[in-house]
DNA sequence: CTGCAGGCCGGCG
DNA sequence: CGCCGGCCTGCA
């Protein structure tokens, strides 16, 4: 087990990161703690003031993971004022979600785990990967707890369309089957898609199938650093329509978020998500 | 018991 | 092209 410790990290509040979205496997312990499975192994984390204390078993440098995970580098202050300066909609909607950070997560874990995501929802969506992890993961143990790493491609290849099923996956086991297949084979690289520009690399991932607009543009923002890239989801619709187009297309509603946010168009969404969300958090109950 | 959840796919007009 | 029903499953 390793620890390591950053200080003065700003801009960072870890309820918000793991609750916006876009993230399956983080877990709130009950010291206010999280912890989750990354690619490289397990991680626990807390806030101190403005102490960030993280421990963990990885397969890795822990600090050089935790800086690339956490998004360490990136001035999200001035990312900030910069979509604060666009409207009293977004300099709500940030300041509300304040603390909110893209991780950097595994392309390969991202693009199954939002295959799953079409017409689901989050508690289930957690727990098919949950599912997945446990039949065709490695074990990692932190803590005397047993922790089960997302699968390699390689690893997940070896289920079949009826193993899938078994887990609890739905009518996604066969795009589940067939984007795994691609990845094995080759016929679509991931490390290559995520050079490219964001407009490309979203039609190449939405050659995968079970991918669509929607499903590539949250792998390209969670996992290919392409800030620039806004999913629209039934959430982002309902708040995009409300405040700024009026209409409900997918696409008018994404072109109008790029022209507007620009290059921190997917931070924007983030802010706006996390919003709304909680606004039907507390509405509802 | 319907309806629906962080969409996508395929068929039809 | 745009529109719309169907799709696994579980929970309100």
């Amino acid at each position: 087990m390793n620890e390591v410790k950053f200080n003065t990290v700003k801009d960072f509040e870890l309820a918000h990161i793991f609750e916006c979205g876009q993230c399956f496997r983080w877990k709130k312990e009950i010291d206010g703690s999280y912890t989750g499975v990354i690619k490289q192994g397990v991680l626990n984390v807390k806030k101190e003031n403005d102490i960030l204390v993280v421990k963990g078993v990885v397969d890795g440098d822990l600090r050089n993971i935790c800086e690339k995970y956490f998004d360490l580098m990136t001035d999200y202050g001035e990312i900030k004022r910069v979509l604060c300066e666009k409207d009293e909609h977004m300099k709500r909607a940030s300041e509300y979600g304040y603390g909110i950070r893209i991780l950097n997560q595994d392309s390969w874990e991202m693009l199954i785990s939002f295959i799953i995501s079409a017409a689901n929802n989050i508690p289930r969506i957690s727990k098919t990967i949950e599912n997945i992890s446990k039949a065709y993961g490695k074990k990692v143990t932190y803590e005397d707890t047993t922790y089960y790493l997302f699968p390699t491609p390689e690893e997940l290849s070896v289920a079949t369309v009826e193993d899938l099923r078994t887990l609890n996956l739905g009518f996604r086991d066969k795009y589940i089957k067939e984007a795994t297949r691609m990845v094995v084979d080759k016929e679509v690289d991931l490390e290559t898609i995520s050079q490219m520009s964001t407009k490309d690399a979203r039609k190449e991932l939405m050659k995968i199938p079970g991918v669509g607009g929607k499903v590539a543009d949250c792998i390209l923002l969670f996992s290919m650093q392409k800030m620039d890239s806004f999913p629209v989801d039934t959430w982002i619709k309902k708040v995009m329509s409300e405040l700024y187009v009026d209409s409900t297309n997918i696409t008018k509603i994404g072109e109008y978020a790029y022209a507007k946010f620009g290059i921190y168009a997917g931070i924007a969404q983030q802010y706006l998500f996390y919003y709304k969300r909680s606004e039907g958090k507390n509405t509802e109950k």
